[in-house]
RNA sequence: GGGCCGUUAGCUCAAUCGGUAGAGCAGCGGACUUUUAAUCCGACGGUCGCGGGUUCGAGUCCCGCACGGCCCA
């Protein structure tokens, strides 16, 4: 017997015995309550905890009767001699079930419930009652007087030693995957806080939390291709949204003054392990802000985010190349391009950086030495702007992981990089000093982007402008960019406060925190192409 | 989109130069019943990802395709 239908009958033909002892295979007769739930997370925590803690625990052959019992449950994991391994959300318990009598010891069980643990399966669901003993090496087992068949598994688990390693299969099978690898569980126990935390940090500065649409029928809020949909009873063509930016800034106009929305935001991009089609996005507006009051405001709200997550997880977040906790640097571009030239041996002055001619000739001269593709970037910028943005995103970038560290050189710390150039910021409001530059931020962790904020465009006019680029883009072939949306211009028109924006990679930011090397380790179900059908299923010729 | 790697039993993996596809675990029958990957005995388990080609003979060599992983764009 090995085929999976055959391991399928193996198990099915245990229905009747349990039927037989009175049990269903699929009973939804076990409630639990609050005692007994807080009852079994002790005894999980004891389980763990040092053995000292066990020392007063009665042997099995100790046992005088009249000893407190306590119920356990969860899925069946490991069966040892008489020992089933019980999984539960809180770790893994033994639990010592006598299914016979044995030479010294009779069972306590009834003979129904004899019956039942006799034909328990790997991976079934279970539950026991019975008094805490101590192991022969220490360890705690709850002694089965009571046995309750609760569920039952009809495919075997993966193999125990190895558990499910095969990447695809842990991907596509998430619901083996979660309970068969515990630490893939807690990488999003860890999300699931991380995102509460972001919640609580917003909800305290009495921002409103809000959901706008998913289904748009204008492209906008990012440069990015769409995915297509279509309403049938409108006849109405629609894009899932690649950004909710334009309709949380409508809240703005309305008079909401702190908004935020966490949610999905969908791209029509390859897929690659910093990227998921569908990937969640936390993006707020603050009014009566700038960009400097959000920097604040980040940097306070991630610290707390890593620190819950630190506490709670620190088994996912040590040996963290990166320390959040330790100042923040906050680097005007050129100041990075600066000394990011400096650091791949070019003499790049600052004086050089803020003169156009100086700037195009030092970019000529290091077209010879770049790969094909930044070659092609870079000789294709035309304007100053753009250029210094271009060469700071291959000169600096790469190196602001060794630029900016924490004193003692051990870890990289987080870098703010300010004064982006307007030509690469379209929906980012000039600086008022010196209009080539915005008033933008990028949040960089250790060399990759984690948010990008900026004080907001309300000029109904400028933004017309912008959109208008947009649109000869658009002719051009550019198919990211952004539709003319004459809604939001009427929206500018009626008078958006001044304020600022904040986004920030949902995915991405638990990836660092948590040590992740893949977005699809942070996402429960990933994007993955369908299995290949049958080839019964598959039509013929 | 490009390059490299992978796909063999339910799971994890072997298979030398091209010569009858193997092991551990799980499952099944039995023994044992304080185990820690429980142990012992026995029998069972295969569309070698799919399709073509070369060959007396292909898991192995060649071509194509599918799916996945990593790197690059």
């Amino acid at each position: 017997m090995a085929s999976e239908d055959e391991l399928r009958e193996a198990r099915r033909a245990k229905v009747p015995t349990l039927e037989a002892a009175g049990s269903r295979a699929f009973p939804n007769d076990f409630r639990v309550n609050g005692a007994m739930e807080s009852r079994r997370r002790e005894i999980l925590a004891l389980a763990k905890g040092p053995a000292e803690e066990r020392a007063d625990l009665p042997e099995e052959s100790g046992l005088e009767g009249g000893e407190p019992e306590s119920w356990v449950y969860g899925r069946v994991i490991a069966k040892r001699g008489p020992f089933l391994v019980l999984r539960t959300p809180y770790g893994d318990v033994q639990t010592l079930v006598r299914p016979k009598d044995s030479k010294d010891v009779p069972s306590p069980l009834s003979a129904a419930e004899q019956q039942m643990a006799q034909v328990v399966d790997l991976a079934d669901h279970v539950a026991v009652c019975g008094p805490l003993v101590r192991t022969r090496t220490g360890e705690l087992a709850v002694r089965a007087h009571a046995y309750r068949h609760l569920g039952k598994a009809m495919l075997p688990p993966p193999a125990k030693w190895h558990g499910l390693t095969d990447v695809e299969k842990r991907y596509r099978e998430r619901y083996v995957d979660l309970w068969a690898n515990p630490e893939v569980g807690r990488v999003f126990r860890a999300r699931s806080l991380v995102v509460q935390t972001l919640r609580k940090e917003l909800d305290s500065r009495q921002f409103l939390e809000v959901e706008t649409p998913l289904l748009h029928s204008v492209r906008g809020g990012a440069t990015a291709k769409p995915f297509h949909t279509h309403h049938n009873a409108l006849d109405l063509d629609l894009f899932l949204r690649i950004a909710p930016e334009l309709y949380l800034k409508r809240l703005l106009v309305g008079g909401f003054d702190r908004v935020y929305e966490i949610g999905r935001n969908f791209r029509n991009e390859g897929i690659s392990t910093r990227h998921n089609p569908e990937f969640t996005m936390l993006e707020f507006y603050q009014a009566y802000a700038t960009y400097e009051d959000l920097m604040d405001l980040a940097e306070a709200m991630l610290k707390a985010v890593d620190n819950v997550v630190r506490q709670r997880f620190p088994e996912l977040t040590e040996g963290r190349p990166f320390d959040l906790q330790a100042p923040w640097a906050r680097v005007p571009m050129r100041d990075a391009l600066e000394a990011g030239a400096k650091a791949a041996g070019h003499a790049l002055t600052r004086a050089q950086i803020d003169d156009e001619a100086a700037l195009e000739a030092f970019a000529k001269e290091l077209l010879p030495s770049l790969e094909h593709a930044e070659r092609k970037y870079l000789g294709g910028r035309t304007s100053h702007g753009e250029r210094i943005f271009a060469l700071y995103e291959i000169l600096a970038e790469p190196r602001l992981t060794e630029l900016y560290r924490t004193e003692d050189g051990s870890h990289s710390v987080p870098v703010f990089v300010i004064e982006y150039p307007f030509e690469v910021s379209p929906l980012a409001r000039k600086n008022d000093a010196d209009p080539r530059w915005v008033d933008r931020f990028e949040l960089f962790v250790e060399g990759r982007e984690v948010a990008n904020a900026f004080s907001e465009l309300n000029d109904p006019d400028d933004q017309a402008e912008r959109f208008r680029a947009q649109l000869v883009n658009r002719d051009r072939g550019d198919d990211e960019a952004m539709d003319f949306d004459d809604d939001y211009i009427r929206a500018l028109s009626v008078g958006m406060p001044p304020a600022a924006g904040f986004g920030l990679g949902v995915d991405r930011l638990v990836m660092l925190l948590c040590n992740q090397a893949s977005i699809r380790d942070v996402l429960l179900f990933p994007l993955l192409r369908p299995e290949a059908k049958r080839d019964e299923d598959e039509p013929e010729g």
